[in-house]
Order: C-alpha cells, then sequence, then structure tokens
DNA sequence: ATGAAAGCGCTAACAA
DNA sequence: TTGTTAGCGCTTTCAT
C-alpha cells in the first residue's frame, strides 16, 4: 500500500502537502502542487478514506436500512437515496431488517459502530426505545414511508390517509358500499394510516363501519392472497376490496382467480402502489401511485442537509401526494385508452369491457 | 463520544485490558474482565470501527457494484448477498452503474479509497482494463451474473448457454421454426452466452440462422417492447419469440398487445429470469429461471473465502444451472402445475433445487 | 496477567 | 508558502 508519506517523499514535499493539494482547501505553489501530481500518478496513489474518516470525525457514509429490499417500492426508493447521496459525495451501507424490530436496533448498532454519518430508516413495527437515545448522541435520523416524528426524528413519507381516503371514494363513487380492506402490519404506521383513510371515506358518505371488513396482512404476497380470500368466502361478500400494499394486491388477484371471480365484473379491486410492468397484469390494476422516487430524493436531502448542519431545529412531517391511477380492475373502462387486444387463455374476465 | 480510554479510566485499568476483552482474543481474569463490561455499559460505549479497521487493515466491508438496483434479479441477488455477508461479520456497500462503465469504475475506485475488502462486480459491457490492476494490487474480485474469468476474476452465474438451449429447444419442439430473439446489450457476456444457446439449438435441430431475427434490446421494459414490435413487424413474422431477460419480455408482451396479437396463440413467447408475481401475468409466462439467490450466496462465500485466504489459486467460474419453468406462453398449458408463487426471501427461498 | 507505547494513514493547528 | 507534529480511536507487540 502507497500512504501520503511515500507521496510526499517522492515528490519532496512534506506530507502536509501533499495533503494540501488532494484536499484543496490551502494554498499551494503550482510548482509543488504539480510535483505532487505526478508523484501521486506515478506511484498510483490512492487516500486512504478510513483514515480520513477517523480523522475528520465523518465517514461520508448514510446508513439504509428497510425492511426487504426485495419489494419494488424499496428497490426504487434505494434507488432514489443512492443516487441522491453519491451526487452529493455520500456511499451507502445498506441492511435488510424483515420487518424486525430487534433486526432492527441491530443494525443500526452496527451502522452505528462503523460510524454513519446519518441514518435512513424503514421503521418495523414495535417499540423503538433506542431512536430517541440516537438522536440524542447526535446522530441525524430520518424515516421513510414511516413515521416517527413521534419520537423526534424527521419523516418522509406519501400522505397515506388521504391516498386511501381517495381509493375509497372512488370505490364508493362506483356505487360501492361494502368494501373489504387488506391492511398491513398493525403498528406500522403506513397501516394506521390507510386504515384511517378508508374509514373516513366511509364515514364522509354515510357507509357504517364493518369491522369483519377489515383482514390485518403482512405486506406480502402469500399474506395478501389469504386475507383476500377470507373476504371473498364471506357470506356477504364485499363487492369491492381495497388492498393497501403493492405485493399483497397481486396476492388479491391471485386469490380472486382461485375463487373463480372475475375481476372487475364480480368483484372490483383497487391497490396502493404502482408497478412499472402493471400494463401486463390482467386485469390492469387501478392503483394509488406513491411518488416513491421523490420520497427517496426528498429524505436523502433531509438527511443530508442535517448532517451537514444546513437545517436545524425540530422534526419535520414531510407528506408527498399519492395519486389516483385510474385503470381497469374497479370496471370504468370507459375512461380507458386506446383499446387494446387481451388474451383470455386461463383467466376468463373479458379483460374490461 | 465515549472512547477506549474513557472506559479504561472508568474502569481503572488499562486500554490494552479494555481491547483485549473486547475482542476477546488474550486472557483476562474474571474480575478485570467484569469491571471492564459493566463500564463499558455504563459508559454505553461503542467501539469505533473505522479505528479498528484502520488499524487492522480490514474493514469488514464489501462493495457490491450492479448496473441498476431496480431490476427484481439483482435486488434478489442483493439480497443473498447481504444475507451471506452479514452472517459473516461484513456489511455492504452499495453501487449503481447504470451498464455504464466509466461509472462502474469511478465506483471500483470510490470503493477502493474506502477501503472495501472485497468487490462483487456485475460488469457492465465494455473494457474492463482496470480489473487486472485491482487483482494485482491484491483487492478480491468476484464477478456475478457475468464471467470476467477471462481477465482473472471469480465468476458465478447462470450456465445461460444451457438455458438459452433449453428454451429454444422447448420452442422447437412445440414446431416452432421461425424464432426471433431480443438480447441484451452487445458485449455483455450473458448477451452472448444467450445468442449462443439460440444459435446452438437451432443448429443441433437443423434450422438455418436468420440474423433478421436478432434484434439487441437494452435489458429494459422499453427496449424489449420497440425489439419485440419491430420483429412482429417483420413481413415473414416469426411464430415465436425469445426474450432473454425479465423487463424485456414485459416489454415483449405490451408489444404483442399492441400488435393486436395473442400469445400463445398468434405467437409464442419464452423469457429469461423468473417473476415471483408472473402469476398474475396474462398469459402466465414460461421462462428459464435462474437460481438467483444461489447465484448471491455462492458469489459472497467465493469472496469472503478470497478475503479470508480460505481459498487461493487461479480464478474460478460457477456455473449453476437453470430450470425452464413452463407456463402457458408457449402454448402448452396442459402441462400446467398447480400455480403457487415462489418466495425468494432469506430462509425460506426455494431457489436451486 | 497487565500495561506502556508505537503506529495504522490521514488532517489541521501551529511554527517557521 | 511550506513543514513539523500532535492526535483521530484503536490493536498489538513487548516489557514487566
Amino acid at each position: 500500500m502507497v500512504t501520503i508519506r511515500d507521496v510526499a517523499r517522492h515528490a519532496q514535499v512534506s506530507v502536509a502537502t501533499v495533503s494540501a493539494v488532494l484536499t484543496g482547501n490551502k494554498y499551494v505553489s503550482p510548482e509543488l502542487a504539480a510535483r505532487v501530481r505526478t508523484s501521486v500518478s506515478n506511484l498510483d496513489y490512492r487516500p486512504n478514506g478510513l483514515a480520513r474518516s477517523l480523522k475528520q470525525q465523518r465517514s461520508h457514509i448514510l446508513g439504509l436500512i428497510l425492511s426487504d429490499i426485495t419489494n419494488p417500492f424499496f428497490t426504487t426508493l434505494v434507488r432514489a437515496v443512492e443516487d441522491t447521496a453519491r451526487s452529493a459525495g455520500y456511499t451507502l451501507l445498506l441492511g435488510n431488517t424483515d420487518e424486525d424490530v430487534v433486526k432492527e436496533e441491530a443494525y443500526v448498532e452496527l451502522l452505528r459502530s462503523r460510524q454513519v454519518d446519518g441514518l435512513m430508516l424503514v421503521a418495523s413495527a414495535g417499540e423503538h426505545a433506542y431512536l430517541p437515545g440516537l438522536l440524542a448522541a447526535g446522530l441525524p435520523v430520518v424515516c421513510v414511508d414511516r413515521s416517527l416524528v413521534a419520537l423526534g426524528a424527521d419523516s418522509v413519507l406519501t400522505d397515506n390517509v388521504a391516498g386511501a381516503y381517495q381509493a375509497v371514494s372512488h370505490l364508493i363513487a362506483l356505487g360501492h358500499r361494502r368494501i373489504g380492506i387488506v391492511t398491513g402490519l398493525t403498528g406500522v404506521t403506513s397501516t394506521n394510516q390507510r386504515l384511517d383513510g378508508y374509514i373516513q371515506a366511509l364515514a364522509t358518505h354515510g357507509i357504517a363501519f364493518d369491522p369483519v371488513l377489515v383482514r390485518e396482512g403482512d405486506s406480502r404476497l402469500d399474506g395478501g392472497a389469504a386475507r383476500a380470500a377470507e373476504l371473498l368466502r364471506l357470506p356477504d361478500r364485499p363487492t369491492a376490496l381495497f388492498v393497501t400494499n403493492n405485493l399483497m394486491t397481486i396476492g388479491a388477484m391471485r386469490a380472486i382467480d382461485d375463487a373463480g371471480l372475475r375481476c372487475p365484473e364480480d368483484i372490483a379491486l383497487i391497490g396502493f402502489d404502482d408497478f412499472e410492468w402493471t400494463s401486463v397484469f390482467r386485469p390492469r390494476l387501478t392503483t394509488v401511485r406513491q411518488p416513491v422516487y421523490e420520497i427517496g430524493k426528498a429524505a436523502a436531502r433531509l438527511l443530508i442537509q442535517r448532517i451537514e448542519g444546513k437545517r436545524t431545529g425540530t422534526a419535520v412531517e414531510l407528506l408527498l401526494p399519492p395519486k389516483l391511477i385510474v385503470r381497469e380492475s374497479c370496471g370504468e373502462s370507459s375512461i380507458r385508452q386506446p383499446e387494446r387486444a387481451v388474451t383470455l387463455t386461463g383467466a376468463q374476465h373479458e379483460g374490461g369491457r
């Protein structure tokens, strides 16, 4: 390994001079600077980031802890965070928690010992007792997708209540009164908020809330399928389903298919989260789209501002607006785009007419 | 920040003793050890990983450089690598290259300066002139998904030739003679290999190779759609399409739909890579499934072995077997299994078989 | 069995 | 303008 001393020796200057030309925050005469630069390239010198970080007490590393990177929602989030972080000179250290708050805390500890400059957190359900201590210790934390402002952490997420409200109102406008909902895990803030939106929409339109229509899923495909199947088996079957995340919505489609029902003719379906490849699902899904990339970008920015002291004061909560994307799964084919041929193999629905 | 000196002072021992009980590789009397431990917890001491790494010349960090984490294939790969790395005490530093070899090299530089212990690389198309130097400098590198054994880097990937061969043979067995192929980017090794498999299958079955049926895609949805559309517009239209990656296959489905054709009645479609949510596509896709999780796991293991000196010698190439998953898109619905989603997450994945 | 001290590679006062 | 030097927090000989 070639160190800064080797460069100094080779260029016949002091290490301070080498450091000065490398960091660029001190004047060095052109001659010396040139000599240093040639030595650097001749020796193929590469500054040791570890040493630099240790000395500066800044690692320029961001920790990103999320439940499961396998979920397309988080995948896009990671991309946004990485892009933003990178252009600001930060690198990303990644960890999955599988919605396990114990794993989450372990990861926080790990990243903390690795001296990350800040933490981005998709909080699992459960107690986050460790958080205030983290913040008190001066480590900036911003929560994404799920809010923990109450505990003092900046949070950026979709306006889940509004999104759910829109979705359910849409269903109601189409004449549905009996609307089943498959929620995420209880305790996750987004779950509560989406349920709230559902309840508010019912209330606004004078529809009685029926607890039997509420099922708690686990945000994963199989769980969504199982909970949807339960709703479909109800004696007084709902005429519409609101499924509150992407993977569970796919599960619900499968459940509908398995039950021999057609969507949207027999049952309307509206999801949360949007897919890039939603165009090849049958029926095409009507969903509430979250501005995922924006969320990640805003969160990363906020975190970096905190780290660099460009933002101070109490924790903020950024609510980004979701958008209802109407396609076929609730039956409003009239609103639809240019007609497309539809393959009927397998399922025998008419593909929206 | 509380340092090891603070702990030493508090416990009335030397820093060497504190270090000894923390690392555990030196005998310390029970009394002192106990005193140290209480001091550690009283002071809420957390060792500084940066300092430790600097001293030990080992960061316990793995760099993972891939083209785009947004692709579900890589998403699962990351998961596998993260799981494996973590259980071996390593953390992951992540970077996206967008298939740009310049960005790739920049990232390699960055991670190198950050002193990663090893590098995992999904190589973009282009010159990798920097690689031999890296390896010569003693930094272990393993390539995933795309092989660079020729340049001296361990590589683990699917047997792409075999996979493509299977896919095309399947099509041929169903009576197809005129088979279009949408490839990935030229220069990416997997692209060449899958094209080879296609050519070999044709040759084996005495079908002439027609260059007009070969279109170079870009591994992304829109590109796949565009190239598939070109093939569908051909005067002598192919009766089957082999599309060599997941996103492009979805694009191809859209193109088929847009062209007013039905799949599989008018045209058969076979893809590469398998989806967890393939069950809600219409038609259900017949694809070549790669053992993604296994690939990631094997690659991570190999990398760690190299780092820890548990494996030496020249670079190896690990070829993992793909598997043909027959569903509906080539028309043989009769062969179908009861459709169930496949979970690829961590512990309970069922990849390789 | 414990401790003193050197030093990992770098930056940033402070001196010259 | 350039150089000397003291650490950053830790591990690890080497003494004791």
